[in-house]
DNA sequence: TCCTCGTATCAACAAATGTTGATTATTGAA
DNA sequence: TTCAATAATCAACATTTGTTGATACGAGGA
């Protein structure tokens, strides 16, 4: 389940926690973490491979933001888990 | 976040699943996983530590089951990342 | 007591993940 | 053109995670 592992890094959690305040490019996000641009372009792929960010390319800028879509597949997951076995006996959400 | 890390691995969230239909002891669900001993007392530990599970001796065995108070959390969470910037703007739950 | 069963733990290894600094590609401005 | 800025990608390395088989330990039963 690459959107669990996608959330259990705390440097991908402060970004998503950053881009809760809407669009940023990455050099935004480098100047507020105060660290190395590679670092960042690698967390946010983890982020977007997951399906949690959205990429927008913009002048020479690339703006990432939020992908509630992914946090609505999240909440589906946690229900998954939540539910109790036998009844209904729901199948796992296929969302990797 | 420790649970997010815990879920992030297809075994344990086989484990999981399995335990939604209640307790059961390791030599239980090495049987039905048909794998190594070992290998599920290593998936069993990441389960524990991060609160999703519990264990209960007796005798000679441990039994297994899901922690509910954990998927609470879980809840938390995702209503954390959920949560838009700025109002309320909420601080994160400090569950690891 | 001695033996067996159920589990945890360990050691050795393999594979995946994260970090850092350098390089590359693309955009837009001079 | 040429240059600077933005961000992705790469290579090298360190760290963490997962697997396997062996061993250790505690609980009962003979």
């Amino acid at each position: 389940m690459q959107i669990f592992h996608a959330l259990s890094d705390d440097t991908r959690l402060r970004l998503i926690e950053k881009l809760k305040d809407g669009e940023q490019c990455v050099c935004d996000l480098t100047e507020s973490f105060k660290t190395g641009q590679s670092r960042l372009s690698f967390h946010l792929r983890v982020l977007k491979e997951a399906g949690l960010v959205i990429d927008r390319p913009e002048g020479r800028w690339i703006y990432y933001s939020l992908n509630h879509d992914a946090i609505r597949e999240l909440e589906e997951l946690v229900a998954w888990l939540k539910e109790s076995g036998r009844i209904g006996a729901g199948s796992r959400p296929s969302c990797e």
